[in-house]
DNA sequence: ACTTAATGTCAAGTTTACTTTACATTAAGT
DNA sequence: ACTTAATGTAAAGTAAACTTGACATTAAGT
């Protein structure tokens, strides 16, 4: 089971913000959001519901778990 | 914000598991559901996701976000 | 063509999650 | 009183989250 987010959909979804504003509003660095979006490591439960908050959405319609890799057939 | 959880509750509630019996079920260490119950340390969101999957709850209804201590007007 | 904003990414450093091992305590069963 | 299961907790080590700083690239505006 991995990690999957649509944060980068959500983030621009929801008032156009940039990773940066979207940083500012959670309080983490850029790169942290741009980690999270891309995949590079998996946030804390704190930091999702942080994200998810300021994006007013369910945390899981940001973050969920799915097969490795490989769920599409 | 700080986090807050009702894991010991959910995993009792949940068919009387023992930290160690769903530390099993979760694939983690006892002693990592031990921390999370008494609030040593906040999971990754992929823990936490794990967690309630396997309590069948809601994320949101294990760990959510409250104002530092002091919530007790 | 030039500037600027937004993103991707890397490197080095700090903090914290998480592991294993181990031991003390408490509660329940015999 | 003795055992055993469950929990609390701590120490030492590893892995990963997250920070700052910096630089390259791409897209948009002028």
């Amino acid at each position: 089971m991995m990690l999957h987010n649509r944060l980068k959909v959500a983030r621009v979804t929801f008032g156009n913000l940039t990773q940066q504003g979207l940083a500012e509003l959670v309080g983490c660095s850029r790169q942290t959001i741009n980690s999270i979006e891309n995949s590079k490591f998996v946030p804390s439960v704190a930091l999702a519901l942080t994200i998810a908050k300021v994006l007013e959405q369910k945390l899981e319609d940001i973050f969920y778990l799915q097969r490795e890799e490989d769920g599409h057939s």
